[in-house]
Parts: structure tokens; C-alpha cells; sequence
RNA sequence: GGAGAGGUGGCUGAGCGGUUGAAAGCGCACGACUCGAAAUCGUGUUUAGGUUAGCGCCUAACGAGGGUUCGAAUCCCUCCCUCUCCGCCA
């Protein structure tokens, strides 16, 4: 949620900075809005005002033993005019809540101007890409013949963008969940937290997916309850509604769950394989910051992300996300997208996210500033760090060899029981 | 799921229809005392919104939402959460 006195002092340069990312904000609507509020709000107050000091005098004369109804009957009319006025002023504010609601994120200064992704600002390279004596297989021909990727029997038992692992290749996603866990926990930092999987609407406020985007979200039906697109959301909302003693921050959390989404307006894209489930793990980053520390941090998320694919050994570029591409409640988003040899492309398998103030307004996360000694609001960072089932596709798909086996990149071996491949049972 | 008890400021905890945004204590901040500190004393100490050049003034909030009333932290209804006991259960 942007500022609403910026709203009400800067609406035309809030328009402008939306207009960078393809949002056209209707500043005439608001501001007759926030016109007819100012008067409501004025008309209200002064009304409550005079029923507060009628009834305390009320009361005044009635201790004294005072008759009270000549009082009374001249606050006969008031009670009426009141809810009437009160009434006018909370609709108008709701629809003014809801305008606001639904504005997103203005983008920083350094985010380049584009539509979407083709504008997109690569910034750098990371490794070498393998060269292969055979023509790459992509990792469903590679799961499928290893015999541990079934999408047949996911469909089966739930319908299309689910998949069943089994055997070295469940293990190897659990060893890709278990080594990034111990290494943002061990290595950058964060504590690891296991968050509720279902969560209500007011979390979802908070992180930004509601009001907006309710259908790309499973709602568990007659209920306030949704299934989490994102650790983000449960993880964020642990600072909802709290005050944070300045000591206490930076405040990083790592977590993994799993994620659910709908996939609402993805028809047709990516239907093969595990790119885009319904279903995915993640290992997610979040960090609550200091404001003047949000985009050194954002920095350093990216740095622990990276790190992930790196010390797996996996090929990868990192892009700024253009005006057009960014996503509803960030200010500022790198992406790193990982190669894939069976694509011969890069895929995102991560995404950074600085949402300055935005997602903590929204929350009322804040933390108490000694210089001021008031509460002020946090600034929130979060990142995939990574998404493990896009992380395992990659594994398969960079590591596979000409006899249809894939090697176990060195970190994960611990974790595999010393394996140094996996082959087809 | 059944029965009962509760949810008040950073914390503990009064208030149970009227000058109560809320006693008291703790904590915290500033000041006095002190060579300094402790102890003691004094003053201050919620948040959000509106308005104002500013001092200030006004409004709202005692889990959430409705209702009764001239007036609600206090009474009524619904929901959420916590605790105790019973039942059930990974």
C-alpha cells in the first residue's frame, strides 16, 4: 500500500512513477473521493463532538439531580443524523480503501523502463554452460527414463501440473530442500521457521495477493482459509501487527513449504513437465529491515540465492525486472533464471524482491526508531532461495550423461548417502 | 466436540452504564538530590486519523464485528483467540 498522504500531496508524480510500469491511476476518481471524504469526515467529527458533550452534560445534571428531559429531547434528532453521517463516511472510505488496495507498488529509480520480460535488463553471467557429445534430454525424458518422475500417476490421482517423485530422484529434492536450508541457516544468517501451510485472508492482505488476485489463489471453500502461494506470505506476516525493538533487526528468515497455485491465467504455458505446478517446494528468504538498510539487503538476498546455485555448480544469469514485468508489491526484483539444456534456455528459479514499506504499511509492521522513539515502518525483502523442484530440473538437465544417468553435484552427496549418480533402477 | 473461565496501554493489573484514553504498580525517558552511582523524590510516557504555520484542538480505538442507550471498556448478540477440565486423535 503506497502512503495515503503521499496520495493526497503527490497524486499526479505517484501517477507518473505508476505510469513507468503500465498502471494507469485514475486520479480524477480519487481525488473527488478524497474530496467528498475530507467533508464527511469534518461533518462526522463535528457531530460526534456535539454528542459527546451533550451526553457528558447529561450526566453532569444528573449527578447534580437535575431534571434531564429537556437535555434529552434535544438530542432527540442527533442519533439519526450521526449514523446517517457515519454511514455516508464509511462507504466512502471503503471504496477509497479499496482504490488503494489495489494500486501497486511504485518502481525504484534504477528499475528499467520496459512491457515485460523481453525488456528486461540482464546484469550478469554465472558459469559455464556444459557442452554435451549428445543431444540433451529434457529432465521429463530424464525422470521418466530414471524411472522417478511420473506425471501419469499424478494426473491420476489429482489432474494435470502435479507430479509424483520417487526413489533417488524424491530423495535428491529432499537433498536440494535439506542443503539450501542448512545453508542460509549456517552460512547467511537466517533462522529457519516452519510456518502454517493454510493461512486467512488478513495475511494475504498484508503480503499483497489480496484483494487483487484472489484466482490465482485455492481457497478452501466456506472458510477465511487459503492454501500459501509463498512462504513469503506466512513468513512476512509474522511482523504483522507488531513493533520491533530496534535491536532485534535485521530480522531473516529462511523457511520451506510447499506453494499452491492455481496457475489461472497460465492455459497452456509451460503444460510440460514440472516447470509450473500447482504444487511446488520452495525454500524462501525474508528479511525485516531497517529502511535505510532495504536495498543492501536486497543485495545480499540475491548474493545468498546465488550462492545456492552456485556451490551446485549450475549455470545461471541475473536479471533486473523492467517497469512492465515487475510484480504488484516490489519496488525493485532481480531475477535469476537458471539454464536448462533440454529448453536451451534460461528459466527463473528465483526472485528477489525489495517492497520498501509497501507490504509493511499494509501489516502495520514496524519497528520502534530510537532516534525518534516512535514506531516506524519496517521495509520488507524476500526471496526464493530457491524454488527446489525447477532447482531439481536443473539438476537433471545439466548433470545428465550420455548413458542416461545424472551425476550428484559434490554438496548434495552428504545428503544422498555418498551417491555420485543416479541410474535407472 | 462438551463444560467452565477469560481477552484492558511495553508488561502486571483495577474498572463492570456517565467529567475513564483508562487507577495502581513495574518498565522506560527527562529532571532534582549525589563527586559519581544506587536508593529516593518530581515530571512525562498508547496508537491511528482530521485540522492548524505552530502551541493546540477535535475524532476514533479496552480481541473483531453488530446491537441497546442521550452516553458503552462496562449491558445484549455473533465470531475469533487463550486458559482449565472431560472426550477424541497423528
Amino acid at each position: 500500500m503506497l502512503d495515503p498522504k503521499r496520495l493526497r500531496t503527490e497524486l499526479d508524480e505517484i501517477a507518473q512513477q505508476l505510469a513507468r510500469r503500465g498502471y494507469a491511476l485514475d486520479t480524477d476518481r480519487i481525488r473527488a473521493l478524497e474530496e467528498e471524504r475530507k467533508t464527511l469526515q469534518m461533518k462526522t467529527q463535528e457531530l460526534q463532538n456535539e454528542r459527546n458533550t451533550r451526553s457528558k452534560s447529561i450526566g453532569r445534571a444528573k449527578a447534580a439531580g437535575e431534571d434531564i428531559q429537556p437535555l434529552l429531547a434535544q438530542v432527540a434528532d442527533l442519533g439519526d443524523q450521526l449514523k446517517t453521517a457515519e454511514a455516508a463516511l464509511q462507504e466512502i472510505q471503503d471504496a477509497l480503501q479499496e482504490i488503494v488496495l489495489g494500486i501497486p507498488n511504485v518502481p525504484h529509480d534504477s528499475v528499467p523502463e520496459g512491457r515485460d520480460e523481453e525488456d528486461n535488463r540482464e546484469e550478469r553471467r554465472w558459469g559455464e554452460l556444459p557442452a554435451f557429445d549428445f543431444e540433451p534430454a529434457d529432465h521429463v525424458e530424464i525422470g521418466e527414463r530414471l524411472g522417478g518422475l511420473n506425471f501419469d500417476d499424478a494426473a491420476k490421482l489429482t489432474g494435470s501440473r502435479f507430479v509424483v517423485m520417487s526413489g533417488q530422484l524424491a530423495r535428491l529434492h529432499r537433498a536440494l530442500t535439506q542443503f539450501m536450508l542448512d545453508t542460509h541457516t549456517a552460512e547467511h544468517g537466517y533462522t529457519e521457521v516452519y510456518v502454517p501451510y493454510i493461512v486467512n485472508s488478513d495475511s494475504l492482505q498484508g503480503t499483497g495477493q489480496l484483494p487483487k488476485f484472489e484466482e490465482d489463489l485455492f481457497h478452501l471453500e466456506g472458510t477465511d482459509f487459503y492454501l500459501i502461494p509463498t512462504a513469503e506470505v506466512p513468513v512476512t506476516n509474522l511482523v504483522r501487527d507488531v513493533i520491533v525493538e530496534a535491536g532485534d533487526l535485521p530480522l531473516r528468515w529462511a523457511a520451506h513449504t510447499p506453494c499452491f497455485r492455481s496457475e489461472a491465467g497460465a492455459y497452456g504455458r509451460d503444460t510440460r513437465g514440472m516447470i509450473r505446478q500447482h504444487q511446488f517446494d520452495k525454500v524462501e528468504l525474508v528479511q525485516a529491515v531497517r529502511p535505510e538498510d532495504s536495498f543492501a539487503a536486497l543485495e545480499g538476498l540475491t548474493g545468498h540465492a546465488e550462492s545456492i546455485l552456485q556451490k551446485l555448480g549450475l549455470p545461471y544469469r541475473l536479471v533486473t525486472l523492467c517497469t512492465g514485468d515487475l510484480g504488484f508489491s516490489s519496488t525493485k526484483t532481480y531475477d535469476l533464471e537458471v539454464w536448462l539444456p533440454g529448453q536451451g534456455k534460461y528459466r527463473e528459479i528465483s526472485s528477489c524482491s525489495n517492497f520498501v514499506d509497501f507490504q509493511a504499511r499494509r501489516m502495520q509492521a514496524r519497528w520502534r526508531n530510537p532516534e525518534s522513539g516512535k514506531p516506524e515502518l519496517l521495509h520488507t525483502v524476500n526471496g526464493s532461495g530457491l524454488a527446489v523442484g525447477r532447482t531439481l530440473v536443473a539438476v537433471l538437465e545439466n548433470y545428465q550423461q550420455s548413458d542416461g544417468s545424472v551425476g550428484v553435484p559434490e554438496v548434495l552427496r552428504p545428503y544422498m548417502g555418498g551417491a555420485e549418480s543416479i541410474v535407472a533402477r
